[in-house]
DNA sequence: ATCTGCCACGAAAACGGTTTCGTGTTGATA
DNA sequence: TATCAACACGAAACCGTTTTCGTGGCAGAT
């Protein structure tokens, strides 16, 4: 096992100090043509790296952003970190990759773990917990500290810090006028509780564009979900009773299961009824029939968000300047509706 | 902006030394119980959390982990990142997730980014082109530097170290094995090229079940598809001149896909023709009809993984003796199958 | 011969902790 | 009263860098 070299030891091999190996290998003006010569070549020959570590503690910047995410088996969230990771990584940074699973607790721990010089700023999505207690002050005190944070997707407005959303209340917008165009008359909805500030915002831009419609609002076309956990007869009652002729589903599995669902009743779709969900997965993709579905774009998401973070972390100045930005969806048109 | 105390900061506010601020903090014996309670008192004020940094360069350990694999949007890794974070996370650890995208070069760039002391040892998935090329050097260095490794799934035995493996050969003949048990007699396979080690394995098992069988081997039941990209006419042109009644797919993808095909041309599923794939993901699970799969149980791969890497982490002695684990897949019974 | 200035390098502090070892004070003991 | 151990604490080294500042030696100018 061939141990790792430091400056000290090219130093001791050949005979100069340290500060001199450290300005050879900087090429500094300083060393002389000869000494900087044989400094990097021996440097070469043994393979020198220098210690992340030892930078980090004298440099306090460690080239790591911390990114805490509810879930990541969740495809929306993956293409934000591959986002994400792609421009850091180009950038030079490393991403740590922590899951707060939907628990508050976790959220914070992860938080104060890192938070204490592992890394020089924070990407993050809060978790459903977080958003339902709203309890803010572990992001409170790491704002306070100094260190950026970008929050995307599920954002708070209880904090100052940058920003990144999709334009979710657009989307809900979008689909549902695009059903009203088709000459849709019974546009339901299918969506989890208003504590997911997205599903709230999505229904919000379905209900809008109702209003401007004909057809206006009916409250029991929508179906409030209490959990991500499927109840098969939850649905199926209500989509028996209300009879709609499109359906705007909230996320990709609400879709394909309710296809599956009609498609058991022997409806077709998407003469019969028509479906639009939202996030561009495999699931939507590959299902049968493929399903129109609302983009989020997550991967631009990332690379916004990443480098939202990182100008400010090489900022000079502290701006106290915060800016949200936001994505427009766009819809992905499938099997699933007419075209 | 409130910075963050230090150490010595709280030493010279209490007029004590900062070696007796330390011990006191770790409640050592050797301070008294007046200064002690008087420190940890202030430290607890002034919300004194010990900078992981400076710990690290002094303990050279930085209770990171690395993790390097292919492709993060895909919902084996996903689950096998999970399995790691959950584990090492209990364990105190966080996780740096670095992606290779498939590439030989970024894995060589992330490796020796995270190898100079930015973590304490490697998880990692060979990409496809390393695997082609079967260059192992960045792995060997690595190594030879005492850093500890843990390979999972695409693995190669060139490199001595700790390996997960899921036994494919042992998924591929289960698979088949349940649809000669059914009765099948013309048993096909689509799987991707040789250069992945996973297909390969899953091949031979099927190769190995069928010739067991009175069945035997048929090359032409195997099509190889040069890439993951979707190659509609090959795949239908496979089926269509082959008919065979039962197809085993090497990923979810694939079989998904050739669902639909076999579904456009009327066929019924599972009776005219019965699909198996591998890894359980979401596209199997809420398939039309669901795809039965051979699970691989990424999230216990990323526990036992972790918990290999960590204990080998924190053992003392530099025991020279490397493990292979092999799990078991298991079949998931889904509607594309008799039952 | 003396002074000036530059070159090339080294010493040392600093980042924020941990840990070993030394030491002044105290009270008990001979 | 002299000795000594125990106690409570501080000094300093160390982890591996970077960076500022100082300095010895030498060449050229006076």
């Amino acid at each position: 096992m061939k141990t790792k070299i430091t400056l000290k030891d090219i130093a001791r091999e050949l005979e100069v100090s340290i500060s001199t190996v450290s300005k050879a290998l900087k090429n500094s003006e300083e060393i002389s043509r000869d000494t900087k010569e044989k400094v990097q070549a021996f440097a070469k020959l043994y393979n020198y790296k220098p210690n992340n570590i030892a930078i980090s503690l004298k440099n306090k910047r460690t080239k790591n952003i911390g990114v805490v995410i509810p879930d990541i088996v969740h495809h929306f969230f993956t293409t934000v970190i591959r986002g994400i990771e792609k421009y850091a990584n180009a950038r030079g940074y490393n991403v740590i990759v922590c899951l707060s699973e939907e628990s508050f607790d976790k959220e914070v721990i992860n938080m104060e773990m890192l938070a204490n010089g592992s890394i020089d700023g924070f990407i993050m999505s809060l978790s459903s917990e977080t958003q339902q207690k709203g309890d803010y002050n572990h992001l409170k005190e790491v704002t306070e500290q100094g260190i950026p944070v970008v929050l995307f997707d599920r954002i708070t407005n209880e904090i100052d810090c940058d920003k990144v959303v999709i334009d979710d209340e657009l989307g809900g917008y979008i689909a549902t006028k695009k059903f009203i165009e088709q000459g849709k008359r019974k546009i339901a909805m299918i969506t989890t509780g208003d504590y997911l500030s997205v599903s709230k915002a999505r229904t919000m831009g379905y209900q809008k564009a109702l209003s401007e419609s004909s057809l206006g609002v009916n409250d029991d076309l929508v179906l409030k979900m209490p959990s991500m956990e499927m109840d098969e007869n939850r649905i199926k009652e209500f989509l028996e009773t209300q009879k709609p002729d499109a359906v705007l589903c909230v996320n990709e599995i609400f879709a394909v299961y309710s296809m599956r669902l009609v498609q058991k009743s022997g409806l077709k779709i998407p003469d019969d009824i028509s479906f639009i969900g939202f996030t561009d997965g495999v699931l939507s993709k590959y299902a049968n029939p493929s399903l129109t579905v609302v983009a989020q774009h997550g991967e631009k998401m990332g690379e916004v968000s990443a480098k939202m973070l990182i100008d400010k972390i090489e900022s000079e100045e502290e701006e106290e300047t915060y800016q949200t930005k936001i994505l427009e969806p766009t819809l992905v048109i499938r099997e699933s509706i007419n075209q």
